[in-house]
DNA sequence: ACGTTGACGTCAG
DNA sequence: TCTGACGCCAACG
C-alpha cells in the first residue's frame, strides 16, 4: 500500500521544473499502470503532508487540469505558468512538449543543448 | 470482509 | 470532435 503511494510520491518529487507528468505516467512508474486514480486520490491528501511537494506537474492524460474538481483550479494553472508551461485557449498543456521521463535527466544534464 | 468512492484512462456511439 | 459508460486499483466507512 505505501510501496504504491511513496513511491509514486517518490517520481512526483523527481518532476523537475517546467515540466508536467499525467497520473497514468506515475502509477505506471508506481507499478499499477492502471491505478492511475489512486495517483490523484493520493495528491489530495499529500498537500497537507507535504506542502513542497510539486502536485501542481500531475495533470491528466489530455493535458488538462483535474483539480477543477476539487477547487483549487485557478491555483495549478498559476503555478503551472509561473515554472515557465503555457496553456492552449482550452485550458490544456501541449504534452509532446512538456511531459516528463525519466530520461529526460539526460536533457536537464544539458545533453539537448 | 463488503460495498462505495474517486485530482483517471480508454473505448464506443 | 464531443459525450457517455465501463474498467482499474487502492483507500475508507
Amino acid at each position: 500500500m505505501v510501496d504504491f503511494s511513496r513511491r509514486a510520491l517518490e517520481f512526483i518529487c523527481n518532476i523537475p521544473e517546467g515540466k508536467v507528468a499525467t497520473y497514468g505516467q506515475i502509477a505506471a512508474m508506481a507499478g499499477s499502470p492502471r491505478a492511475a486514480r489512486q495517483v490523484g486520490d493520493l495528491l489530495r491528501g499529500v498537500k497537507d503532508s507535504d506542502p513542497d511537494l510539486p502536485w501542481q506537474r500531475v495533470i491528466n492524460a489530455q493535458g488538462g487540469l483535474s483539480t477543477y474538481k476539487v477547487g483549487s483550479g485557478e491555483l495549478q494553472r498559476a503555478l503551472l505558468e509561473s515554472e515557465g508551461i503555457t496553456f492552449n485557449d482550452d485550458g490544456t498543456v501541449d504534452l509532446s512538449r512538456y511531459r516528463w521521463q525519466p530520461d529526460d535527466e539526460a536533457e536537464q544534464l544539458g545533453l539537448f543543448n
